[in-house]
DNA sequence: CGCCTGGATGTCAGCCGCTGCCATCACTAG
DNA sequence: CTAGTGATGGCAGCGGCTGACATCCAGGCG
């Protein structure tokens, strides 16, 4: 006899995301996930802040990935190279074994606008913590903005195609972010940087 | 004898902007904002799909602003230098009377992180809007994806510093703007760009 | 062996966001 | 004068979420 199952968070997740998926979100309700695993209603709400976030459990390893390759990049690399270095880090984080369960979670959260805003908040937060890491390295406060949300601008739509396509994630992303710099090459032709 | 108050739409978000500030925005609640006015709860909800969205009405015309300034850049014009015409078009839209009203709401926003997420969400929107129309130009998918979002976070910093300083946001959103095309040629050099 | 402590869980009451449904109440077109 | 028409009110009800308190059981300790 034990006193409890043990990993309640584990199973909430799994039985969220498998009744999300048939049902819906707003179609499941906290009780009935809880319930799914022998747990009540106010159990579920003591592990998961709100019913959304049971779906975006685990993004701490993920901001510390990417805090890994922030302070894996060389002192001397400029702030985009830290954040391309970081951007790699991240991106053996997603595995290819990984896709087929990053695909259900993601059909999920694009049938849901509610479910979208988190996961954009979470995106910026991640954006807000590099752009921390970037100014603990002396970078300058505008250059350290700019840099972490252009990389995790570079990390959504590279994580997006991704799901579609059957390629490495480290493939993708150096592709999107050469693909950035082009176009900034392309647009400073054009429109020459004032007084630098 | 008029039958109801007209501007039922403007007298809530007028209201509910002084009680968030006043109060906070959770120890407010919908009953309250429409009680003092004169309305309901009901009536309340009948103007705006959530609570949050009393604070984010009228954003469609900036979207509209954002759409004209895209609308305007010559036809030869590449995707990021678009996007720069969208968001000189922007700027036209705070002119610095309206900052007052800006610093207000913005901290009653950054006092609550469910209102943040309700901002975030409409930026992204916007992104996606502009890379609608910049794909209707005839831009690649990817190009016209990274160049609107990076366009939105310049907006977005821009608008921040806007707050903050006195000066106008189109001058700050093109100092922005220009630092990203620094940041992206000076990793362009140490990190060119492979296969082109 | 029995007591005690602590962490995870259960129970219950209650607020509030939000919705569906129907009634009301001017005002307006005919 | 009558039949709409559109904004509003009233009301019941669900579900998300919380605070307060009770319970239960493994492990420590005498």
């Amino acid at each position: 006899m034990v006193r409890w199952q043990p990993g309640a968070p584990e199973r909430l997740q799994k039985a969220a995301l498998e009744l999300f998926a048939t049902r819906g979100f707003e179609q499941t309700t906290a009780a009935e996930i809880a319930g799914s695993v022998g747990l009540t209603e106010r159990t579920f709400f003591r592990h998961f802040s709100d019913k959304r976030e049971v779906l975006f459990h685990g993004q701490q390893q993920l901001v510390r990935t990417f805090l890994d390759g922030v302070a894996a990049a060389p002192p001397s690399a400029a702030p985009l190279e830290v954040v391309a270095a970081a951007l790699r880090s991240a991106s053996a984080f997603f595995p290819d074994e990984r896709r087929p369960h990053s695909r259900l979670r993601q059909s999920v959260i694009d049938r849901n606008p509610a479910l979208q805003e988190r996961e954009r908040h979470k995106l910026t937060t991640l954006a807000t913590t590099v752009a921390d890491a970037l100014r603990a390295r002396g970078v300058d406060d505008l250059a350290a903005t700019l840099a972490a949300e252009s990389g995790i601008t570079v990390f959504g739509i590279s994580f997006t195609r991704w799901l579609r396509e059957e390629r490495s994630l480290a493939d993708i992303s150096d592709e999107v972010f050469g693909e950035l710099l082009r176009l900034a090459g392309e647009a400073s032709r054009e429109h020459p940087p004032a007084r630098a």
